[in-house]
This record gives structure tokens, sequence and C-alpha cells, in this order.
DNA sequence: TCGCTTTACTCAAACGGTTCAGGCACAATA
DNA sequence: TATTGTGCCTGAACCGTTTGAGTAAAGCGA
């Protein structure tokens, strides 16, 4: 950094103290709206600190104060994966709609790897930058648990509920869900299904396999589950596996938006019709979703209200007053045109084919 | 903010100073690498910091230095459009690499409407919270560009070239890139071409309509352009309007990838085949254009490098070694098989149908 | 009128850094 | 030997706000 930074001068306290011949104290207290001040004073106070468009200066706030006034957020997937999935920048919206309302600001770092996300919450934590942090892709023996802990940095993990570990959780009961998707599939008449999973470290996606093994079990059907990395390209090769198999299962889920819209792609352009040789479900819904032919079934979760809730549970942990973990409303599933019944297919008949020229 | 934080004691200069025997001003030039100290100090207080794992306070250090150490990004898009245009994400994503390596926060701010985009540059500006800004979508008057000048708040354009503002800009030539698109496409053989383009009051959406107009009539194609609003909806109505015309257009440019793969999947539903009748071309490559079928032709952009340089150029615009404006690498036009030449169709014969099921 | 409480303020010390004007010891020079 | 540097470090002011202690004046009951 080699040149100086142009220095402006702005209004403070003792700029309004002086104009309104009192002092600075008196001013801190109008602003604060704290007892001890006449109504008089008062009033003059805060006419002129809004005649002079006083802002305080949150550094000197958050030194006194002791508090950033900030929260973070780090999101270690490769950016290539975050860009393509909606998920991220709708809880964004949330999470900034609840800071917002407290004047509280967001601080958004996008880093490689895991070891790197850790590396962030000590600086930022070291050197005040924020108040607290959202975890947020927990996975199996996370790191950053015991690290949080250790730090003392106020945190809140946007998944769950976590066996080994004390830190705050929002979440949402995946397994309900999971069971009414698949119940929904066997009414349907379905009754070899596949699960297209997320990355397996990942503890949401590991308890959405599991729930969906556990279900497809229960009512008789059979049950193959691929793993990805979340790519489309990972998706597309777990598609066209399911797919090749001599008995390919008539209804495929897949654990996002991309890998949905990815998996119907490669689906038609096997020859496979969608709803008819295939249906098809993806988790979290997403405009994308609803313009693709046919439009996807999808389990729909409000993000926004989700990254809300995340945000307000973390502000009461910053605040000391937090109380356990928030379980929040389960996704519903929203049926769309790429799932019916499967047409019959007796025995280990191929199912029928369309062109091979797919659209 | 009813509860009170809990206050969590952190290594300060004062206790390096205290354990290495010297002053804090001595501890501060050490960190600082600045001169002064002898080598022996020097590397004494450096490790004595290392092994207390101390981090400067940034509030501290703001308040004296006068510097929050943070760039910020307003985003005045709907929530719902943001979340499902890549751009953003990608952008975000080069902006902090470049930020990072100068341990610079990037703080985000999502607001509903562009007269709430200038209120959070006042807070920010007067809260100290930021030392400069980018600004993104320009529009044509927009209001911020004055004030953001009159604030004497740093910042630079993402887009451009601005006519009637100072401000620095990072740009690029969008006309060569529609020319060269216009080009490809009245080489294979199109004649009636069409653009479903972005928010009118958006810049560059309108210096690429500019743009597209001049290039086809440039080389006598009949040309038609259909505004939106950026929304899947928008895109699928501007594409029926487009193909349901008794001549409609062989070839159609859209404005952003998701507008394409939109524009993709109503051209399919209403019977037109890609590109046999219909060739499909959008703006800005997204890994959902390489999955759809067939994958689009795309203008494609290196996203995370131009969000790198506009971070690069803003923290030279906060150090005051400003130096205009920086026009960065143009677009390319990335053939894929969403573009052929048009089947022929004399006089004004419709085009071919498939059958009416889109597949 | 006196003592006591209450009201309405002022004052100064933090908070944790940066920075600048010295000061002291020692070496180099006249 | 006196002078001038120079290298190395100290002390204190300062950035803008919060906050607790202190105080003068007003109010009040007896």
């Amino acid at each position: 950094m080699a040149g100086r930074p142009k220095r402006v001068r702005r209004v403070t306290i003792s700029d309004i103290a002086e104009r309104a011949g009192v002092s600075k104290g008196a001013v801190s207290y109008a602003l604060n709206d704290r007892p001890g001040l006449s109504d008089k004073t008062r009033k003059r106070i805060l006419e002129i600190a809004d005649e002079l468009s006083w802002y305080p200066n949150r550094a000197a706030r958050s030194l006194s104060a002791a508090r950033a006034d900030a929260c973070g957020l780090v999101l270690a997937r490769p950016a290539k994966t975050l860009a393509i999935e909606t998920f991220f920048m709708e809880f964004i919206a949330g999470v900034e709609s609840a800071l917002a309302r407290h004047s509280i600001a967001l601080t958004v770092q996008l880093v490689d790897e895991p070891q790197g996300e850790i590396d962030v919450y000590r600086r930022w934590w070291g050197e005040h930058r924020v108040d607290g942090v959202l975890l947020v892709d927990p996975r199996v023996a996370d790191p950053r648990f015991a690290e949080v802990e250790r730090l003392g940095l106020p945190a809140v993990v946007v998944g769950g509920p976590l066996k080994d570990s004390k830190l705050p959780a929002i979440w949402h009961d995946e397994a309900l869900t999971v069971v009414e998707v698949v119940r929904y599939l066997a009414a349907l008449g379905h009754e070899r299904v596949a699960r297209v999973a997320g990355l397996d470290t990942f503890l949401h996606s590991r308890a959405r396999s599991n729930a969906f093994r556990r279900a497809a079990r229960d009512l008789a059907l059979s049950v193959r589950i691929v793993a990805t990395d979340f790519t489309p390209e990972s998706g597309a090769l777990a598609t066209r596996q399911l797919l090749s198999d001599p008995k390919p299962p008539t209804a495929i889920v897949y654990d996002s938006a991309v890998l949905g819209v990815t998996g119907l792609g490669v689906a038609q352009q096997m020859g496979f019709s969608v709803p008819e040789d295939v249906s098809i479900v993806a988790w979290d819904d997403s405009l994308i979703c609803q313009v693709v032919h046919p439009p996807l079934t999808t389990v729909t979760r409000d993000i926004p209200a989700y990254g809300e809730a995340a945000a307000i549970r973390l502000l009461a942990e910053i605040e000391g007053r937090g109380k356990g973990d928030v379980e929040f409303n389960r996704g519903v599933l929203t049926p769309r045109a790429s799932t019916a019944p499967p047409v019959a297919m007796p025995g280990s008949r191929r199912p029928r084919r369309t062109a091979a020229r797919a659209r």
C-alpha cells in the first residue's frame, strides 16, 4: 500500500457539543437515548446532529463498546459451485434483512479450503472485525466447531442438529421431508428409486441419504444412491450411471436444483422421457427449475426466511441470551410435471425411448 | 438490543510491550515494519506477538488511521433475480480475491430500491465503515454518481464508460462483441435476428441494444428487440412474443444466461427446434448454459477476473493514485450447438415444427 | 433556613492502536 | 575535549465515542 489516503474531515460529537454549548458526554447521552438530560437539551442536540448529518464513527464506537457491529459469513465451496447454486444468495438476502434492522453489517468471505475458513475466523475474531459468525455446510467431524468454541467466537451452525458440539444450530427435519418425498413416489407407483446426493461429508447430505435409504426400504422399494460433488458435471455422470443400468430407476431425487436440471437434460438426451420414463425431483426450488420442460417437482424451502431466522438466532447468541437450537419449518414437496406414475414395464424390459435426438 | 455481550479479554500491544520490556510505540514500529528499532528488539517483539497470537484491533487501527480497511458493494436488484444470476457471485469471488491480498474486507448489502442504495452509501461513509465502494449496474441518469462524488466517497463504476460523471469506471467494449455476434449469425445465414434485452435503464443493456441494432442494419438484417426485467418470466414472455410472429426471427440473442436458458425452454415447448428453427445465443456463460440441450452458444467473459480488476482499481482510487478508466478484455463468442445455419424457408412460410409436445 | 434528594449536566478516563517530538547513549568528527 | 550525529527507544498526544464519577443548582419537606 503505497499512497496515502486523502483524509476527509467529518462531523463528530465534539462539533455537535460545541454548537449546542454542552459537553461531549451530554451529546452522547442524547444520541443514545439515555436518561440524564432535559427534554429541551436532548431535542436541541438531536436537531443539531441531524442538521450536521452526523453519523457515529463505527471504529470509535466499536473501540469503546468492544463490539464490531458486524457479523461474518465464510463460504468455503469452490467459486464455481457457489455461483451456480442460488441457495447462498437467497440465504444472504435473508440474513441481511434481519441484520439491517439492527444496523449490523454482513462481511462475506469466500475461501478455497476448509483450513482457510478457520484462519478467517481466527483473524476476524482477533481483529474484532465481527461479533459472531454463521457456520454453513456443517460436515462430519467438522474441525470448525471446536475451534470456534475455543476462540469464544459466538456462532450459529446452519444445519444440524449437532451431536458432537454444544454450538447452537438452526436446522429443520430433513428426515421427515425425505419420507414425504419417498412416500409420494411410492404412491405414484415407483418401485425403483434413486438419489443423486451431494457431498457425503456434508451433514445435511448424509442425513438425507440415510433417511432416503431407510424410507425406501420401509416401503420395500429398490434404492440406489450416487454421490456427487454438487457440480453439474458430477450430476451428469451420476445420472448417466443410473440410467444406463439394465434396470434403471423410474424416479430420481437430486440433492440440489442444479443437479436436478442437469439430470433432466442428461435423461432427455439419453432418450428417456420425463416424467414417462423417469420422474425427477430436485431439492430446493429455484426459478431455473420452473422454466425447464417439464418444470421440476421440487422440495421447497423458504431460504430467505431461513437466513433471517439464522441471523436472529446469532444476534441472540452474541447478546448472551441464547436458548438452544432453533428448529425451522421443514421443506415441503411442490409437485410439478416432472413426476408422474411410471409407464408400466414388467420384468426387466428397458423403458421405451423417444427419438435419440433429444431436446 | 437488550442483553450485554460478554467481554472477552484479548491480547493488545500493551501486553506485548510489557512482556518485551519496551514501550507501546516500539511494539507498533516492529509490527508495522517501520525503521527505528534494532533487529534484535524487532525480532523479539515479533516473536512475542506471534506467541501470544496477537491480531491488531481493527477498530483501534481504523480510529487512528482513519481507514476502515473494508470496501462495500450494494446490490439493488430484487433478491430473486440476484440469486438466480450467477454474475454477482462470480464477481464477488473475484473482488474478494483481490481484497483479501490486502486484508481488506468486503461488506455486502442487498437493498430493494435505488434510493435505499444511496442511503447505504451515506451511512457507510458517515460511519467510516468502508473506504470505498463499487457501483454496479450503472443506469442512465444515475443519481448515485453525483451523490457519491458529493460525499467524497471513493468509488469505481463497474460498467461504462460514463459521459456524465468523472467517476472512474471499469468496462469493456460491448459494441465490438455485439458486432462479432451479429456477424457470426449473419455468416451462418440468418436474416432475421432478435435480441431479448435486459432492463433498458441499465447502461450496458442499452449499449448492447444500440450496437445490436446498428450492426444488424449494417448487414441488412431484419432486427427486433424486446426488453425484459431479467426475470425468467419476462424472458419467457419475450420469447413467446418473438416466436409467435408470422415471420419469427431465426436467431435470438439473450442478455443473460438465465434469459437464454428460459428462452430455449420456451422455444422447444412451442415446437421450435434449436438450432434448426431458431438459433440461441446467451450473454455471459454459466454452467447452466452448458448442461441444457443443446448447450448454448454464449458470450463468455472472465467475470471473476473482472471483479478482481475492479477491486484493484478501487484500491488505487482509495489510495489516491487513480488514473482514469480501465478497459477490460471484452467478451468473446463461444459457439456451441445452439447456433447453426437456419433451415431454409423461402418467403413467409412458418418454420417446420416438431411434435407439439416439446419432446 | 437547613439538610436531603433529584435533575442536569461536566469531566476525564478508558478503548487499542499510530505517530511524532524528544532523550539518552554511544560513535564519529573537528 | 567539545560538538555533532545517529541509532534506538520512550512518553504522550491523538483518533471519536462511551461511561462512571463528580458537581452545581434546583426542588422539597420540616
